[in-house]
DNA sequence: AGAGAAATCAAACGATCGTTTAAATCATAC
DNA sequence: GTATGATTTAAACGATCGTTTGATTTCTCT
């Protein structure tokens, strides 16, 4: 019962993913139809479910086999630059490049199918639907604490609940990036067609924006509208 | 043939374009089905056809009802800052405010609506399919070409490309942090399901995070892939 | 009131969807 | 070889989709 599986099998349970990503990429989870991505797959329509059992647990499927790894590498990439820091709170440049840095860079090395699962996704992170919450969740739980609880060691003056707003944008930023990189095409008026080059140059114009956006000055307003306060004492809290 | 009106069409459409503002938010442009719209709206499933043509068309307009009159606002406000200006280059934390604070303001003033509204769009800009992208670069083209001069003259020292790279990532944190307040909690362990507050304490946020990653140092790499530069010098561009 | 346009309604159309079924094919062990 | 299990295949199922039709109701105007 150990699991026999021959090499065809996995050759098509591969042909299916594959297809399926960029299926799900272009037309979203609802657009995409098994029987588009099992011809793109050059599979019979019955081979997705015989493998995966539904559409969506082919797209958890999808989801997970690359997030997975990704976000073992950065925990790896995190341990090791805590273990290099000896303790010492980590430079949130270095936190922001392990994050970003290593989505980015793994999207570069896996060529064109690691863009298609960025762009995949970028347009997930936006889908409210039940199920693909709740599968994000459970891939990203550990990495977005372990993240948290870095970023706060590195910025000890910024409160937290102001770190955790700023993660946020930069990983709307972070995931619109790629996921639109057709909408800047909307933004300017650039016909050009480049891709690889894209993403080289992405990777630090985008570093620098977040990093700029993470160390910014605290908003003016205390965030907290009690305009009848006749304290204004600015507590900071441990 | 002055287009006449009456008021109960204008309460149906008004119903329809609500309902189907709703349905679209929540479940996307695929997964939206006319049927539960009508059923939101309490009208019959063919009455969209009638007053919309399409399920197309009835998108295009819940976009453009608001968008609109949203970038008609921006535009005015940009207006009236330059004029006040009298020719100077505006300050770059006015110009983010008239394009994201307007955008926010317009949000809060309308209430839940205005809301549903804002991650309505935010998933919509991460939607690729081609009618979308078209609907949306008619509604943007002027007020983005308006905005993309302005800040190219508040920010003479950085280069164009870079600022209309930032000007992206800033769309995207922006309409990430709007759209995706629920993802917000896949990060966070909140379970508040706090909304208007929410959104009114975004907005200091969201503008210093914005401000801080456009007037970010420029990146390290000079984005241009030639390393074998023997000068160093950073010319300051007139 | 009555003609005519505008709007609503119930019902159906064809198409496509995810999923299932049962037979056919392949691989592997005895 | 045959038997057994895994895989692939063609075909169909029921459901839901966007859209259309034609009758019916509502409104507008003389």
């Amino acid at each position: 019962m150990t699991e026999t599986v021959t090499a065809d099998t996995r050759d098509t349970r591969q042909r299916i993913l594959d297809a399926a990503e960029g299926v799900f990429m272009a037309c979203g989870y609802d657009g995409a139809s098994m029987r588009q991505i099992a011809g793109d797959a050059g599979v019979n329509l019955a081979a997705g479910h015989y493998h995966f059992g539904s559409k969506e647990a082919l797209f958890q499927a999808v989801l997970n086999r690359r997030l997975h790894v990704l976000n073992q590498e950065r925990l790896r990439v995190l341990d090791e630059l805590e273990a290099k820091a000896a303790g010492a709170p980590l430079k949130p440049s270095q936190i922001l490049d392990a994050f970003f840095g290593t989505l980015l860079r793994m999207a570069i090395t896996h060529g064109p199918r690691g863009q298609t699962f960025l762009r995949l996704i970028g347009r997930t992170l936006t889908e409210p639907s039940e199920f693909i919450r709740t599968a994000l969740s459970k891939e990203f739980a550990d990495v977005l604490e372990r993240y948290k609880a870095a970023l706060f060691r590195a910025l000890p003056e910024v409160p937290k609940e102001e770190i955790v707003w700023r993660f946020h944008f930069m990983l709307g930023a972070t995931s619109y990036a790629i996921a639109g990189i057709d909408t800047l095409r909307l933004i300017t008026d650039w016909q050009t067609g480049a891709t690889d080059d894209d993403l080289e140059r992405l990777a630090p114009r985008l570093m620098s924006f977040l990093l700029g956006g993470l160390r910014a000055p605290l908003p003016a307003a205390p965030a907290a509208p009690q305009p009848r306060g006749n304290v204004r004492n600015r507590r900071k809290k441990p």
